[in-house]
DNA sequence: CCCTTGCTTGGAGTGCGCTCGAACTCCGTA
DNA sequence: TACGGAGTTCGAGCGCACTCCAAGCAAGGG
């Protein structure tokens, strides 16, 4: 083991702001049915098999009768996955970037590369929103004055 | 007539800095092809046939012979409509601003209030990937520091 | 005159990200 | 013991935004 075990990287908290639970059940008994992580998470239970069938989940647990129970962790991971998919990364991206948390910590470099290259990315989509958003901002000015 | 006439309000030149020309030929012989425009845009032939098709563009001038002829306010149709793909507007919705425009001044106020509702979305968007954005430096920072 | 190049049309096909349906199991309550 | 509700798997289907194809036409060069 290196300085970090690593589940604690891949599934840091996305609000750590200290104040309020991070999640709806303490670590512990932390086994939600897959309509209450729908429910907490916005997806739909499709979704959630879905992406665990493409490898986009870590292995999710079972009940002794094979329905699945999701942790505190997954909650955590469909976090990071769900604020992955606004910068409109692709799915395929992200299944690689879960392959690499399985393969372990050998991985820490190029998952690093891997986020790196999104952060670029992200403010790049940022910086042509705020192009986008002068742009509207001129055609409403526009609009404004024209009918004044 | 009201204050502006509608081609100067739905054609606004997207990149007003008056230094350099805002178009490849000046006005008077703008009569690009359509793989002159598919160059200029970064779009595909087809996809400037596929847009015409469903209504995304104005109606496109023709040659004698039937093939389209751009115009510069074409080009600056298509800037507006690549900024609006940015901001992740379904192509249904651009559809429906182009017929707005078609229909005349009297559907100033109704392409003011879209415009408007857009630049909600882009500011809510930009906030979600400053959110994002800080959540990636975090986990690159623990990355950083892990194998420091 | 033929050949190539670039354009035309309508319609079919593609890739992505879900989304849904069918058929089944399991569990709790009446 | 019957039933409803929530879960399971696998595979098919859908909506969007292109993307491509086939067949054909017009202009210019050798």
């Amino acid at each position: 083991m290196t300085v970090m075990d690593t589940a604690s990287v891949d599934t840091e908290p996305m609000n750590c702001q200290g104040e309020g639970r991070r999640h709806p059940r303490p670590d512990g008994d932390d086994r939600y049915t897959i309509s209450e992580v729908a429910a907490i998470s916005g997806l739909s239970a499709h979704t959630l098999r879905w992406y665990e069938r493409i490898g986009l989940m870590p292995h999710v647990d079972r009940s002794h009768t094979g329905q699945r129970r999701f942790s505190n962790k997954d909650l955590d991971w469909l976090g990071l996955v769900g604020k992955l998919r606004l910068t409109g990364m692709p799915v395929a991206d992200m299944v690689r970037y879960a392959e690499l948390v399985r393969e372990g910590e050998s991985t820490f470099g190029e998952r690093k590369e891997l986020l790196l290259a999104t952060r670029e990315d992200v403010r790049r989509r940022i910086t042509e929103l705020q192009d986008t958003l002068a742009v509207l901002d001129h055609k409403i000015d526009i609009y404004t004055t024209a009918n004044a």
